[in-house]
DNA sequence: CACGCTATTTGAACGGTGTTAAGATTGGCC
DNA sequence: GGCCAATCTTAACACCGTTCAAATAGCGTG
C-alpha cells in the first residue's frame, strides 16, 4: 500500500521522540509539555510511545542522559584545545556554563533528573575530576564543580544576567582561577564523596 | 447550626494551604503533589484555594516565596553571630548549604520559581552582598553566591553526598575562603549584573 | 511466494489533574 | 436584623499519564 507521509511504522520513533521532546522543553520549560504533544508532533499516538518507554519520566530521564553525555563531550572537545591544566579547567568550565546559559530549559532537565539509568559517557564530572588530578587536586573536584555548576545554575534560571554576553566567559575564568588559586594552598585531606556518578563505576 | 471540627469558613485557608503544600513537597518531591490533594489534606473543596490564589502556579510562586525569605533570616541571623567580615561571610555560606541539605525538595522549590511577584526580604543574595560591601568585592557577590548555590544545587539534588554529615561545614567553609582568597588580589572591573532581586529596587 | 511470528501502532477507556462557573453559606457592617 | 461581600461547595470541562485489546506492518522461515 502507497503510504509516503506516515508509514505505519515509525523509522526511528524512540529517537523521534527524544528530539520532539528536547524541542518541547526548549520552547515551553522543563515541564511546558506533555507526552501526548511529543507523540502528536511526531504523528503518533498517545499510546505509542509506551514502547519504547515505561512512561513519561523514563523519557525524561533518557533525554537527560543524551543531554548530560552531549555537555561532556562539548567540555571535552573545549578542554583539549589547550595543554596546560590551568586553561584546561577554564575551557572546561566555560563550556558547562555556556551551555547553561544559551540553553537553559535543557540544562534544567538534565541536571534535574534524579537517577540515571546508565553510566554517562562522557560525564562532565568526569572530565573535571581527570583534569584535578593531574594537578594533585583530585579530592577537591567537587568543589570547583559546584563553582561551576552554581554560576550555571544562577544563569540557567534567570537568577543572574550579564548585561554583556561575553562577560560569560570572563567571570567563568575568573571563578574558576579563584578557586583553583584559593584551594593550591590547601593539601586536604578531602571529604569522602558520593555522587551518582562515582557511585556506579 | 452546631459544626465543630469543620467550620464553613476556615480560620485561614491561605497560609493553611501553604503549609500543606509544604509539607507534600517535603514528603513527595517538588511535582509529586496536586492542588487537589493539598486542599483536601486541609480539609476544603479543590476549588476553594482559588479564592487565596490565582493558580496552582501561583501558590508554588507564593511558597517560594516564603521559604527564601525564611532563608534569608537564617542566614542573617548566622552571620550576625561572628565579627569578622570572613567568619560571617563563611557563617552565610554554612547557613545557606545546610538548608539546601537538610530540606532539598523545598529548597529545590524556592529557587525552581523564575520571578518571584514580590521583593524577598531578607534575601539571602542581598545579605551577602552586604557583607562583600565591607571588603570591597561588592561587584564579585555573584562569584561567591554561585560557589555556595553550586555546592547547595549539588546536594540538593543528590549529585553530591558527604559521608560523614559533619563535611557539608567543613567543606562550605573551605570553598567560601577559597574564593575569597583567590579573589583578594582581584580588583575588578566586576560586570554589570542583574538578578530577579536586583532588577526590582 | 505465502505463512506466521513479533514488534509496532492504534483506539478506546480509566482515574486523576488544573480550572471555571453558578449557587450555597457565612461573618461583618450599616 | 438584614444586606453584602467574602468564602466555600458542587458540578462540570478539557486535558493528562497510563493501560489494554485489537489492528497493522515488517521479517525470517517453510
Amino acid at each position: 500500500m502507497l503510504r509516503l507521509a506516515v508509514p505505519y511504522h515509525h523509522g526511528d520513533l524512540r529517537v523521534a521522540l527524544l528530539d520532539a521532546a528536547e524541542e518541547l522543553v526548549r520552547s515551553r520549560g522543563v515541564d511546558g509539555w506533555s507526552l501526548r504533544e511529543a507523540s502528536a508532533q511526531v504523528g503518533v499516538s498517545p499510546s505509542a510511545a509506551y514502547h519504547h518507554f515505561a512512561s513519561r519520566d523514563a523519557l525524561v530521564r533518557a533525554l537527560s542522559h543524551r543531554i548530560l553525555s552531549r555537555i561532556g563531550t562539548a567540555v571535552r572537545d573545549a578542554s583539549a584545545a589547550f595543554d596546560d591544566p590551568g586553561s584546561r579547567i577554564v575551557a572546561i568550565g566555560q563550556t558547562y556554563v555556556r551551555f547553561a546559559l544559551d540553553d537553559p530549559a535543557v540544562w534544567r532537565l538534565a541536571f534535574g533528573v534524579d537517577d540515571p539509568e546508565a553510566p554517562i559517557s562522557p560525564h562532565p564530572h568526569d572530565i573535571l575530576a581527570a583534569e584535578l588530578d593531574r594537578l594533585d587536586l583530585g579530592g577537591a573536584v567537587f568543589l570547583l564543580w559546584a563553582a561551576m555548576h552554581g554560576l550555571a545554575a544562577l544563569l540557567a534560571d534567570g537568577l543572574l544576567r550579564f548585561d554583556d554576553p561575553a562577560a560569560v566567559d570572563v567571570e567563568a575564568d575568573r571563578l574558576v582561577r579563584a578557586v583553583l588559586s584559593g584551594l593550591a594552598g590547601q593539601p586536604g585531606p578531602w571529604p569522602t564523596v558520593r555522587s551518582a556518578y562515582t557511585d556506579r563505576q
